[in-house]
DNA sequence: CGTGTCTTTGACAAAAGTCAAAGCTCGTGG
DNA sequence: CCACGAGCTTTGACTTTTGTCAAAGACACG
């Protein structure tokens, strides 16, 4: 590996990744397993569906969507995940990867060995506690979603969507009102469950309401509290 | 505890639960920890979201479902868990529970408490891993609920609803052919993110195409094959 | 044996999907 | 460095699915 190996010491997003509340040392040996591979270029695989299972992938830099293919051959994003994310964990239960994941841009990945994470989380409790956290966060937030998808209008989901980019990229410190949309509108649509056209005319609907300002990729919020409540859900009654 | 108090180690369904692949003394271990109280009546709530998180759930025997409330007060259904099935991993992220756990009908749950198991996974490799690997399943089934919600139509949700259902049944020793919809129409409807109205026409649709036949709330899968193609997704091309 | 909840059915409305077509971007190769 | 083409985006017109409203019937439980 001749690459600036950046270490989990003193990686940019640990508080947000598995080095959480762990101390010096044993965030060393964590950094000791983990390989980090040079960067994958944008639609490059990081893994594909029906691979066996080797590890798990922390997000380090960009954005990786990751998606399932059903038997007749429709495609589901379940989800755009972001520095600090780690990715691949619906994998352990079977062994093999149920899903894929595809760089949305060049991005920058830590892969960590799940053999030997495992064998390290017998040994360090922290490390073990955190993997469980972020797995039940997982849950949590793939439950969030369901509830997203199946009570929401349209208007109110790409309001939600937007408004989850916003803290997320907040938590990682950049701004929460404006930031790059790497994923195409077909990758909206097909995450939030709508068709193109629906996600293109509500971005209109958006803008022409003064709720956001797209220019190219980039998007705008300029106002926060109108889209929040209309994420919220406008009471039709 | 005056309870006939059933042990792990007798649990008919243990190979479904926490115990997989554990030696006979880890079991007894995993058994210490483990409280049983008096069954669950109908409509008797488990948890509530907002509770402070203490311990997992697992179902003994019955029927419990959860689900979530979001801000403007909609009720979204995450899941009706069966014997064996695992509830409140959800919540040990926060540290509190986000969403409520109800039974449908008399049900019999083990408590689980989590610093305990937190701690006795520290002691036991294979009970760390079967945690994780339930949470990866659920991370799983989770993703494979959001194609179905996204990606399907009425008629593909609920036969994919019915054969999943069918699936569990017949892991736990039950007929996958014959059995009973303990749930409302509103539950199936509310889970599935469609109105009742559809759910009962689609009822009486997959009756009147001898797919299913309804006695009350006995459904018996008359033909099965068919109803595996109709979850499908028949391919409208 | 009645009262409230659940279920079914019908008629209608609305949200979102589909189809079609044009304009736009961006990367590539000449 | 420019031109071309593939893929992405937008817009319009129309269709379809599913939701909503309303009401009656069936159960289930006290």
């Amino acid at each position: 590996m001749a690459l600036p190996s950046i270490k989990c010491q003193s990686c940019s997003i640990n508080q947000l990744c598995l080095p959480v509340m762990l101390a010096e040392s044993e965030v060393e040996h964590l950094d000791s397993i983990i390989q980090r591979k040079k960067p994958l270029t944008k639609n490059e695989m990081l893994f594909r569906s029906g691979e066996e299972f080797h590890a798990i992938y922390a997000v380090r830099s960009g954005c990786i969507k990751s998606y399932t293919i059903s038997e007749t051959g429709e495609e589901q994003i379940t989800g755009f995940h972001l520095a600090g994310e780690i990715i691949g964990l619906d994998a352990i239960s079977s062994g093999k990867h149920p899903s894929m994941a595809k760089a949305l841009e060049t991005s920058m990945v830590c892969t960590i060995p799940y053999p030997k994470l495992e064998m390290l989380s017998g040994e360090i409790p922290g490390l073990r506690q955190q993997l469980v956290r972020v797995m039940s966060r997982e849950i949590h937030d793939d439950q969030e979603l369901m509830l997203l998808l199946n009570k929401k209008s349209a208007d109110e989901r790409l309001a939600a969507f937007l408004l989850n980019l916003s803290s997320r990229f907040g938590k990682r410190g950049l701004s929460r009102t404006c930031f790059n949309l790497v994923m195409t509108r077909g990758d909206i649509a097909n995450y939030l469950g709508l068709a193109v056209e629906t996600v293109s005319r509500l971005f209109t609907k958006l803008q022409q309401n003064d709720l956001i300002a797209i220019k190219d990729k980039e998007v705008t919020i300029t106002d926060i509290s109108k889209l929040s409540v209309l994420a919220g859900g406008k009471c039709h009654h």
